[in-house]
DNA sequence: ATCCAGGGGGATT
DNA sequence: AATCCCCATGGA
C-alpha cells in the first residue's frame, strides 16, 4: 500500500483554475476550501492556484497539464478570438479559461444525461453513477470513486435512485452499444467520422456529438449550440444561420479550430457568469428576445 | 409538424 | 404554494 500521494507543481500558463472547473463543461470537481478536489480516470486528486503556480497532490504534472488542457494553446487561441470585435466582451470575462480534455466514455454519458436537463442535477446524475456502479479509488483524504466503465451501469433499482427519467433506458441502450474498443477506435477517426459515429449513438444528437469531440476527443474546432449558444450568436451570425447546421457552419468559418473555446466563452458571458460571478444563477435577460425572434422558413 | 417522455431549477404569480 | 417556462433527443 502507498502512503502519501504523490504532489506536483506546474505553471498555470494564465490559466484560471476555478473559472475553468466551474464552467459547465465537467461534472466532476467540487471545492474544497481553497482547492478543488477532482476525479478523472483512475484518480482523486487535489489541485489549488497560487498566482500562476498550480498545486497539486494525488497526481502527477503530466496527467494534470494533460486534463487542464495546458498545452492546448488557449492564450494564442484567445489572441485569434479577439480579432472578432463581438467575441470581445464574452472573452473579457473569461479570461484564462480553457478546454480541458476529459475521460472519453465519462464525457459521452455526461453529456447524454445533460439533455434536457441542468448542471446541478447533471452533476449528481454522474456523481451518483459512479457511487452506484463505480470502484473506490484514493487513499487518505483524497477517495471517490472511478466512473463505471461500459457494462458496469446495471438495470434496477440503484439506477432507478439515480432518476435519469426517461434517459435511463438511452443509457443502458448507450453501453451496449460501446465497448473499450468501440472508444479506442473512435478516438483515432477522423472527426467527421467521429461526429456521424457518435450522433449514431442511442440519446446522442449534434449536440452532445459536439460536446465530446470538444471536452474529450480534443477537437478544438467543434462547437456545440445549446440554447444559450443560439442566443449569444444571433446578432453575430447572419440571418440566415439558423438552424444548427448553418449556425456551426458559421462558427467554423469565423473561428476555426478556436471555435470550441469561442462556444465555452460565450456559454459563460451569455449565462451571465465568468469572472466572480459563477454560474448558478442564470438571469432571465435574454428571454424576451428569444421569444421575439422566430425561426424562419 | 406537433406532442410527449420525467424531472428539477428558477422565476413569476 | 401552486404554476409556468425552460431544456436536447427520439419516438409516436
Amino acid at each position: 500500500m502507498p502512503g502519501v500521494p504523490e504532489s506536483c507543481e506546474l505553471r498555470a500558463n494564465g490559466l484560471d483554475l476555478a473559472l475553468t472547473l466551474e464552467s459547465g463543461q465537467f461534472f466532476r470537481a467540487t471545492v474544497r476550501g481553497e482547492a478543488y478536489q477532482v476525479v478523472h480516470r483512475e484518480q482523486v486528486f487535489e489541485v489549488r492556484q497560487e498566482g500562476n503556480r498550480l498545486i497539486a497532490r494525488g497526481t502527477d504534472a503530466a496527467t494534470l497539464g494533460r486534463f487542464l488542457g495546458l498545452d492546448s494553446g488557449a492564450t494564442e487561441a484567445r489572441a485569434r478570438l479577439a480579432r472578432v470585435p463581438a467575441l470581445r466582451p464574452a472573452l473579457r470575462v473569461t479570461e484564462g479559461l480553457a478546454i480541458l480534455r476529459q475521460d472519453l466514455w465519462e464525457c459521452l454519458v455526461a453529456f447524454h444525461c445533460s439533455t434536457v436537463s441542468n448542471i446541478g442535477r447533471i452533476t449528481r446524475q454522474v456523481e451518483g453513477l459512479a457511487r452506484a456502479f463505480g470502484r473506490p479509488i484514493g487513499e487518505g483524504d483524497l477517495r471517490g470513486w472511478a466512473f463505471p466503465r461500459p457494462g458496469a451501469i446495471r438495470p434496477g433499482p440503484a439506477l432507478g435512485a439515480i432518476r435519469l427519467g426517461f434517459r435511463e433506458r438511452r443509457l443502458l441502450a448507450l453501453q451496449e452499444a460501446v465497448d473499450e474498443t468501440w472508444l479506442a477506435r473512435l478516438a483515432a477517426l477522423p472527426v467527421e467520422e467521429q461526429r456521424g459515429l457518435l450522433m449514431s449513438l442511442p440519446g446522442v444528437g449534434p449536440k452532445v456529438a459536439d460536446c465530446v469531440l470538444l471536452f474529450a476527443l480534443g477537437r478544438s474546432g467543434a462547437f456545440p449550440i445549446d440554447v444559450w449558444i443560439g442566443r449569444a450568436v444571433r446578432g453575430m451570425a447572419p440571418p440566415g444561420a439558423r438552424s444548427y447546421d448553418r449556425i456551426r457552419a458559421w462558427a467554423a468559418q469565423a473561428f476555426g479550430d478556436d471555435a470550441g473555446l469561442a462556444q465555452q466563452a460565450l456559454f459563460l458571458w451569455a449565462r451571465g457568469g465568468g469572472k466572480g460571478r459563477g454560474l448558478r444563477q442564470a438571469p432571465r435577460r435574454t428571454s424576451r428576445i428569444r421569444s421575439a425572434a422566430r425561426p424562419s422558413p
